[in-house]
DNA sequence: AAGGTTACCTGCCCGC
DNA sequence: TGCGGGCAGGTAACCT
């Protein structure tokens, strides 16, 4: 489920558990990603020490000492799953976690095993995710973050800007939100989320948006994903949820998945249509 | 160059 | 029960 939230809550998540730490072992288990895992990975990674986890956009940065950023993507049902604890194996000893074959997964794609026995394994069941690196000091210059558009979360996201980039846009807001080249972090989910609140329909084209509409667009963008990242907070300190997994929480949507459903607001039913491939969820009585 | 479409991949759910 | 179609939270290579 990963747009920006999740991928923030995944960030928030690792980071104690690695930082200061050094990378001992680095295993590929499927290289087979929308990017293949480079086969130098695992020598590039092995024995640096963790410096901080980022994000940036969708994307997870692992900085490393030496100039070195692990960059990880999620796709669309890419996973990161931290081991509790060492597991070792009874038989052969062995802290490998996947020397013990009931605790292997279908779709684990990378293992890395940390100096004090903690394994993180990257998931992707569909393969739309990716696990690369490339030096610190040339990450801006990097082919898939060069054209990436604005962060919602710095001074410089303000409305005023926001109304700017969709006046430059002849196709709908919806498309516009999700657009990584102008803003990043905005999914389907939250695309769907942010018009619903804002009570823009998501067809309406972007340069048609009155600046009072974009206000609350920027609005609500900032609040929604701030209530997201918190929602993942909460699920990181929830020990009953605490089984590894990180950036994955229990969403309270008004909009999104909601089709048939009473609109919260006005109780008409919450309609679908689709929009570039993909759908959205509205009220029609409610976003105009 | 902007905007739209298609492909990448696996799994699940639904209707027949 | 089995099969086909459509769908899923993302991105980028294509085409017009």
């Amino acid at each position: 489920m990963p747009e920006l939230p999740e991928v923030e809550t995944v960030c928030r998540g690792l980071e104690p558990r690695i930082k200061n730490h050094v990378i001992q072992e680095v295993v590929i288990l499927n290289p087979k990603l929308r990017i293949p895992i480079p086969k130098e990975l695992p020598s590039k990674l092995k024995n640096k020490k963790v410096l901080a986890v980022k994000r940036k956009a969708k994307y997870i940065l692992i900085e490393l000492e030496a100039d070195l950023t692990c960059i990880i993507h999620l796709g669309m049902s890419g996973r990161v799953i931290v081991s509790k604890e060492e597991k070792p194996n009874r038989k052969t000893n062995q802290t490998f976690y996947y020397h013990d074959k009931e605790l292997k997964n279908k779709h684990d794609h990378l293992l890395i095993i940390m100096d004090d026995g903690s394994q993180i394994i990257y998931n992707d069941t569909r393969k739309f995710g990716l696990v690369i690196y490339t030096a610190t000091s040339k990450l801006n210059q990097h082919k898939l973050f060069s054209k990436l558009g604005i962060e919602p979360f710095v001074p410089e996201f303000t409305a005023k800007k926001l109304h700017e980039i969709f006046s430059t846009r002849n196709k709908s807001i919806k498309s516009v939100l999700m657009d990584a080249s102008l803003i990043v972090g905005i999914g389907n989910i939250y695309a769907s989320e942010i018009l619903f609140k804002a009570k823009v329909h998501p067809e309406r084209i972007a340069n048609d948006l009155t600046l009072a509409e974009s206000k609350l667009i920027h609005k609500y963008t900032l609040k929604i994903l701030e209530a997201a990242i918190e929602a993942g907070g909460s699920s990181l300190k929830d020990y009953r949820k605490a089984d590894g997994e990180l950036g994955y929480f229990q969403h309270s949507f008004s909009a999104y998945d909601r089709n048939g459903k009473p609109c919260l607001v006005c109780s008409t039913e919450i309609e679908t249509i689709k929009q570039n491939g993909r759908t959205s969820f509205f009220c029609s009585k409610c976003q105009k």
